[in-house]
DNA sequence: TCTAATACATAATATTCTTATGTATATTTG
DNA sequence: CAAATATACATAAGAATATTATGTATTAGA
């Protein structure tokens, strides 16, 4: 099961900047994996969407890059900014608030697991 | 405070659609004043957003529309269609779990109220 | 009487995704 | 060992869906 697409707009760049929040270091490829891994073939992240998020979240200073090759082959890995540090527990904290507010409105009970 | 837009982005005929369960019949300035009141100003829906939110329902045939004239002003009432009443219930499915997944990779704590 | 609220609508624009395409290297499998 | 698959980056065209701005008109309240 894959979740309709437009569940996840607003949310990706969350999504990573928590990645790399959890993980210190990553390349682009690797938070894909491990965001599906995760989420059991959930969520998807498509390179499309992946590659310019990556370098929306490095032009507004919330992740720093640095590039490597492994043997022949780039790679290019994202690390948290201290802006980006501030900026994760702000949009975290705003989502829970969210959720909440939806879970009302849409009479949504608490999940008992 | 106000949600930063893009949360609301995919959520939107969702939210419509359960107010529309709830209320048998509204017309769109109604479901606008009544989600901005029961989320204490957190979600305003705009009218660009709105009524071609309501077009697209329409079209899709999940919602029927009936107008009235309320002295001189048009008022356009809206209620769910079968296909609608259906097609919420399978949204809310998919949300609930959705909000699940999502706290799951964000490390959001159950809210303790 | 003027302002704000009610009530609809649409156009231009922005954002952000999907899908498609491109390039290239590395690994696995028949 | 050749072919298929996986890894790894990138960008462009197009779709969907929101914001912002604008338009029209009626009604209520200060």
């Amino acid at each position: 099961m894959l979740y309709s697409s437009e569940l996840i707009k607003g949310t990706l760049k969350t999504i990573v900047l928590k990645q790399l929040e959890n993980n210190k270091r990553m390349y682009g490829y690797e938070i894909t994996q491990k965001v599906k891994e995760l989420t059991r073939n959930r969520i998807q992240i498509t390179e499309g969407a992946l590659y310019p998020t990556l370098h929306s979240l490095e032009t507004e200073g919330l992740v720093t890059v640095e590039t490597e090759y492994i043997g022949k082959r780039v790679r290019k890995y994202y690390s948290l900014s201290p802006d980006g540090k501030i900026k994760i527990d702000e949009k975290i904290n705003e989502l829970t608030d969210f959720f909440e507010t939806m879970k009302f409105i849409l009479d949504i009970k608490p999940q008992v697991i």
